[in-house]
DNA sequence: TCAAGAAATATTGTCGACAATTTATGACTC
DNA sequence: GAGTCATAAATTGTCGACAATATTTCTTGA
């Protein structure tokens, strides 16, 4: 675990935070281990100071659990936990995709299209998994900044997306979804390039609300081997 | 301003984060200012390390902004944030009415019925202002724990609802919406009592998008006299 | 061997101090 | 009076230390 590099504009505590943030998201700091303070400062030689500030911002986006007394924990999501950040995925990302259709710019509508081509090289060449892993949430990043309203950006890039990429990356994507994904997302990008708000939401929202279902047609299957 | 009480599983720095959290909502602590760690810690008689972690959750729930090297000041909402927030609220209330459709229980349905009561015996009395200021959004929040997910129930109570409760606190509620919006809520309450999702959700969305679209109305109108 | 209690150890929360950065003040010039 | 620069003062970020709390280890008795 290497600290994140300086940059004008951040703390100490912003580069512990990075760090914690990647090497959670990643794995390297396991689903539901115990947090150690004098540890962790240690391997970072930071101060236990500029350490607590980056966990409560990992509490903050949830990627720890925080227990007066007794420290921080990453956090574990169970099955329930994840078909709700669903839930409101669909709403926000659905509103998201209804906004953008309002603001996104000439520029952006190409670089989206861009995405969604580049994507479908990847799945032609057997990269999938790139594609899964993070091409798909890339995708919905862009639409989402799209929306050009920062509280939306705000709830779902900096709070929301963290959670879904450490699921992702603890089971990795197995779902078989990939083509109509990819259907979806161009005829989402056609319509918001369209300008149709309405259909852009209903679209994204089916999109969304299909890859819960599928979710939850994996979790019925997980507990069936229980 | 006087420390929050005392409690098991708090910390000195969650009380500080209550007393503040208080303090900016009821304006007591004005939009816009400057938060000295110094003063506050010598008011408060704490370190400003358990007021900086304060700080720091503040942060998280945006009342205040905060720069690196130059400190926190408690956040102005503009006409166009606070019109960012509604569009928020219309997305993640809608679906919260359709969740409480399909979860809320038989004692979280009276409860919700009783306090639309309540609402109605406050505007026949002329105490319609308790309604606008603390009333309506009390009615939410029971709707939005009756969709009994966690994540929504966080994003909305711990986060959201502050700022709007900071921004009725420093306008006022002048909306001339009250009784349409009482009978908007009774609807409300039927459809979620009769198990309706998808009604619930369209009535509730409607219900806000018309806050917001009132809210629109009163900006151009300032606009106009400045 | 196991369970309960006590003691030791480690960790978390808070403290005040120091270093780095920003802001305020004063002096000078036009 | 306004603008610029240098200096002083204040504030913010980080540090290591201490107090409070939790966890681990050890001891004792059944």
């Amino acid at each position: 675990m290497i600290l994140a590099a300086e940059n004008d504009a951040t703390t100490l505590s912003d580069r512990v935070f990075e760090t914690l943030c990647s090497a959670i998201v990643e794995g390297d700091i396991p689903a539901g281990s115990k947090i150690s303070e004098p540890d962790l400062a240690k391997k970072l030689q930071v101060s236990r100071a500029s350490l607590r500030e980056a966990i409560g911002r990992l509490e903050a986006c949830h990627l720890v659990t925080r227990k007066p007394n007794v420290g921080a924990r990453v956090v574990e999501l169970d099955g329930e936990q994840l078909l709700e950040i669903y839930h409101v995925r669909e709403a926000l990302e659905g509103m998201a995709a209804r906004l953008a259709a309002r603001h996104m710019t000439e520029q952006e509508i190409d670089a989206l299209r861009s995405l969604a081509s580049e994507h479908s090289r990847q799945i032609e060449q057997d990269q999938s998994d790139d594609f899964q892993q993070v091409g798909d949430l890339d995708f919905h990043f862009l639409i989402v900044q799209g929306s050009h309203n920062s509280r939306l950006i705000n709830l779902l890039c900096d709070d929301l997306y963290h959670l879904v990429r450490m699921y992702r990356h603890q089971f990795g994507m197995t779902s078989q979804r990939t083509q109509p994904a990819l259907a979806e997302h161009r005829a989402i990008v056609d319509v918001i390039a369209a300008g149709d708000g309405e259909m852009a939401e209903l679209m994204m929202r089916r999109h969304v609300r299909a890859s819960r279902e599928n979710l939850e047609r994996m979790l019925q299957q997980a507990e069936r081997f229980e």
